[in-house]
DNA sequence: GATCCCAAGATTGTTAACAATCAGATATCA
DNA sequence: TGATATCTGATTGTTAACAATCTTGGGATC
């Protein structure tokens, strides 16, 4: 197996939630997992670990990351610049097809949305703004976004508010529409209103260590 | 040696220009420099290969990276995005420290363009934009303009003009003025300005590749 | 009953040897 | 001479074994 389709299949995994946040990475099991030899694993969790995907520990291993509470705060922050600074250039390229692909995505999103999947919905939910970018062609800033969005994966599965009620795919409508009208201002605006109350549905307080001593929990009874 | 000093030790050898793009990193020319296995050098080639610096050829090793007219197109694109967005940012947070030490820089840039060469002025110049970013203190944002200032060194080194004439600390004092002003939108201009004409000081053509077989050349004689 | 200590097992970190591949040099033939 | 094939050295890719380190569980001690 590819060293690149093992990074991807581990990528997504932790995008799309299958692994969550803390979870440990056990060389060895992952290495059986894909059939490769362990070194393959270890580069891998090299460049996961730079990506900010997984923290690694020396002599510890692997663990799926937690973002900190400033970490979350600042990946939004970038979103919302480099984001609303794509207004211009979206208003700019988009074009009727681009319309179309934008509105195919949402049509999407709602069929995600309502198949109670919430991993599932996340993720088409973060395609429309990768999407955003695409249309624009620039691989530098696509990269970027992606991991601007990968992230902020991790953070919504860190500090998510336990009665969620997102409905993304009413804002992503609100967005298109400015598209259409070819209103750069408006989309900025309404880009910068979208992630601001995608960030408030989150609760960035930090949190004490999840304890799995159960023992330190019970030793007063 | 640590893994993490080896990346450091190349990667500013690479921004420094002391390794032009296209040279190539023979891992254990690397490994006996460093002291170290062979395997950390792989290990960090793969990392930097990640971020744009070195291109891996399968069997055939590690090359500087050579960026194509594309993606320097693309690298000044994201510049000009990111930094322009990040002018209200700047005039915000920047105090009298701010603005003291972004002087500072700039007395260094000019201390080193009269030095005559040519890496260190850039790489002070290069300092200037990213020492903006560190005023915003979004640690994110800092990272992606670090990669964003990395790969502008190997697209200058690749595609500079011979007959250069920067003088790029007259732009920066300008900005500093915009930023003293509390002029977010003349920042923001002059900012763009600034980096148009850093792309424009290029050449942007894509050349035939470097001919090393002198035959090829000769043969017809 | 709580705390400390130590050993065993699990896991990560490192190394050196071997295999596969490529580039350049040499040999072969028209 | 020029084109093609083959060989050789250099370099990268892979593997398995070994070393170092951490975690866990049990027992000794207070």
């Amino acid at each position: 197996m590819d060293e690149a389709l093992i990074y991807q299949e581990i990528h997504s995994a932790i995008a799309g939630r299958r692994l969550q946040p803390g979870v440990r990475l056990v060389e060895d099991q992952l290495a059986e997992t894909f059939g490769v030899n362990r070194m393959r694993i270890r580069s891998v969790l090299r460049t996961l670990a730079h990506d900010k995907v997984v923290t690694l520990h020396r002599n510890r291993g692997a663990v799926v990351a937690h973002p900190t509470v400033r970490e979350a705060k600042e990946v939004f922050a970038a979103r919302r610049l480099i984001e609303v600074a794509l207004a211009p250039e979206i208003v700019r390229v988009a074009d009727d097809e681009s319309l179309a692909r934008l509105r195919a995505h949402v049509r999407e999103e709602r069929r995600c949305e309502s198949s109670n999947d919430r991993a599932r919905e996340l993720h088409a939910s973060h395609g429309f703004h990768t999407l955003l970018a695409e249309l624009v062609g620039n691989r530098v800033i696509i990269a970027f976004l992606r991991e601007l969005m990968t992230r902020s994966s991790l953070i919504t599965a860190a500090y998510e508010r336990p009665d969620v009620s997102s409905c993304s795919h009413k804002a992503h409508g609100e967005l298109i529409r400015f598209i259409a009208k070819r209103d750069s201002a408006g989309l900025a605006g309404a880009m910068l209103q979208h992630l601001q109350q995608i960030e408030s549905d989150l609760i960035l307080v930090e949190r004490a260590e999840v304890v799995t001593d159960l023992r330190s929990i019970f030793a007063r009874r």
